[in-house]
DNA sequence: ATATCTGTTATATATTATATATAACAGATA
DNA sequence: TATCTGTTATATATAATATATAACAGATAT
């Protein structure tokens, strides 16, 4: 898979996967219905304990990004419909209130954040 | 002060606090130089440890935001210039890779992304 | 049938992060 | 001298994160 783990951060190794699961659907580089990796396999390729991707697996389960079948594995949830939630949508809102108030004080521009906000969202389709 | 803290969330109260602090310079709830109440006093007004305001206030003094006077307390850095390193710049980077992506597949359009930015902006001054 | 692959569960341990509890120190100030 | 500052030291408790082993049940290929 296109993983990239860095070990020393201070995002966990857990949370770390999950963003990259998620980003890499908004990407269109894993499709709704692909197979994802088995617990071990993925663990083992990136050298970690299989637990820790077991953790993610039923996560992504829980807020509805993947199916598990036992057996077939895990994939991409094809009928992927996890929309705004009135309890995600206020996350987000809190989310950004910190985030833009350092932004500005850091003297990024509100223009130069909405940039950045293009940028990301031009590469979804 | 104006701090609310939520004891039940999954973020940390110190957390908590640091966003608070830098949100309130943003919004100009706080003034540049003005004094913060003192770590025995600002815990006990929580009902936290004051080990946890005194980490908070270290933090806030390596980041550049407060001022620490051994006995004339600790003050919104009258000069305060933490204007974006590269550093921050990357981090912010880091972080709407990932946010912007679950809203995307959340159903939240680029428009309505930037209409929260916007409401943020337009608060600091 | 047997081996091998899935996710799942149980138990135990280790490390780090977060938060608290007490105590004491040194500098400033009233 | 008493009282306020931030600071430091030590100890403890709890939760989050990650690992280590082992075993189980269902599915599949040989």
């Amino acid at each position: 898979m296109f993983l990239q783990i860095e070990f020393e951060s201070d995002i966990p190794i857990y949370q770390q996967i999950k963003n990259q699961i998620i980003r890499g659907i908004a990407l269109g580089e894993l499709k709704l219905g692909e197979d994802l990796p088995s617990v071990r396999q993925l663990a083992s390729d990136i050298g970690i304990n299989f637990h820790t991707v077991n953790k993610v697996y039923n996560q992504l389960k829980q807020e509805g990004w993947v199916v598990i079948h036992r057996k077939s594995g895990v994939m991409i949830n094809p009928d992927l419909n996890v929309y705004n939630n009135k309890q995600y949508i206020e996350s987000l809102d809190e989310l950004l209130k910190f985030t833009t108030a350092e932004a500005y004080l850091r003297g990024v521009t509100k223009e130069k954040f909405i940039e950045l906000i293009e940028e990301n969202y031009n590469k979804y389709f």
